[in-house]
DNA sequence: CTGGTTTTCGTCTTCCAGGCGAAAACTCGA
DNA sequence: TCGAGTTTTCGCCTGGAAGACGAAAACCAG
């Protein structure tokens, strides 16, 4: 049975991506990233500023298309590297793919969406047309880049319970009461500082650095300075409800 | 994690893809499915075996080339309507985009990979060169489908854990014997079905239908017959970690 | 030194899931 | 008809983890 699957020639070797938009077999093929910071205490995307059309005016995810010979990661670092600093990113993992037919009015394009995660406390240079917006109050919107916005905010929440993804929200060193702005500010609730100190020491995420910082100029006890253990991605294991037996 | 999976209609239209590989700006573009069952209280997936190069002989995902008009999730249900018959899914989800350049020596193809389920019990027709295969002892598989199934591996065990997708696994109604060793086979450990029962009662995930399966030849107390509330997926909210205050 | 402030620590409570064994309900054979 | 065997169901206990809360610690300012 003849799979529809059949190869043809390499064909395509040195591509130059030009930006006509693809109208053969192939559709036209971009990535996109959702790039995270908490700032001022508050969730951020990073969005710049369309200044031709369609959606003149509106603000988008940065993005751009995929090169011929890089991968779906690689491509985002690339795309993202003009606007932020590739170094500035502590985490990126892909989101997903959208390829409704009518999504891009200049014609069939597939997008596939990353999150990135820049953590807090620095301030990346950005291009003119760039800026940070609160995630939970977006501007008019490009494309579907509203709905992907939405989706990594729920990928980020949802990852926060589960795994030690803070470290990518988290300057290197911080005090508990700073994190727990961090995760209220990415979560949208409180998170009282004590119960998330326990919590993250004994899943193992966090540790006392040993030092803490002087107390404010309103007093108060000085306070610890903590980091995390490891600065990649581990899924808390003991999160699964149906756990093998035997513990 | 929770990826919701915006899906739009099954509408199977009649999109010719045509056997010529993309070889414009936009790189080749298809779809494949990761289809599981339940079989012999074995998690089983789908897959062909190729009859021409490249992996002649190995395994491959069910799929092919993206219709020019039709969406990602459109084109997964109407390629696997050639080898299961597209009623029969209970679940489809998108899992993940892979673009390594190298991954498909035919030329540049990036690959939309979905994770599908077929309830427990019913046995579709599938073409000659299509089969089930134990998901622990994969055959020689193709490109890196092998990878694939992987991921679709701990995307069902992780779901299993924290949303109720139990009901695309099991037939609409199940005794709790079997529904927990649909749980074993995807989850690849042991699971009493007794807590199985309460735990999944207190979630409000399934109910009992009030009937029940006259006991075997070899006797025993007859067991209750039990359904999912729902047949859409939905996630366990409790299964947060960090809470909202207040519960 | 005292009052105010912030952090830290310990305790209490609650919730939920796994383990286990008794009870229930049925078949089969004597 | 009765008892042995089998399978399911139910109740109780236990352990672990997290939220709430208040006391103690550590610091500043006046």
């Amino acid at each position: 049975m003849a799979q529809g699957e059949t190869e043809g020639p390499v064909g395509g070797s040195a591509v130059v991506s030009s930006a006509a938009t693809g109208k053969d077999g192939g559709a036209a093929h971009e990535v996109l990233a959702v790039v995270f910071q908490i700032r001022q205490n508050r969730l951020s995307v990073l969005l710049w500023c369309r200044a031709l059309p369609p959606f003149e005016g509106c603000w988008a995810l940065p993005g751009g298309r995929l090169g011929a010979t890089e991968g779906l990661g690689e491509s985002v670092r690339r795309q993202l590297a003009q606007k932020v600093d590739v170094r500035d990113l502590s985490h990126l993992e892909q989101l997903e793919t959208r390829g409704e037919p009518g999504r891009h009015p200049g014609g069939r394009t597939l997008a596939t969406a990353y999150l990135g995660l820049v953590p807090a406390g620095i301030d990346p240079v950005v291009p003119h047309d760039t800026a940070w917006h609160p995630a939970a109050e977006l501007p008019c919107m490009a494309f579907d880049h509203a709905a992907i916005v939405g989706s990594a905010r729920r990928r980020l929440r949802a990852k926060l319970s589960y795994t030690n993804i803070g470290f990518a929200l988290a300057p290197p060193e911080f005090t508990m009461s700073e994190l727990s702005r961090y995760y209220r500010a990415a979560l949208g609730h409180d998170v009282a500082a004590t119960n998330l100190r326990r919590v993250l020491l004994r899943r193992g995420q966090i540790e006392e650095t040993g030092r803490s910082v002087p107390s404010g100029r309103s007093g108060g006890r000085p306070a610890a300075l903590f980091r995390f253990r490891t600065r990649s991605l581990e899924i808390t294991d003991a999160f699964a409800v149906l756990r093998p037996p035997q513990g």
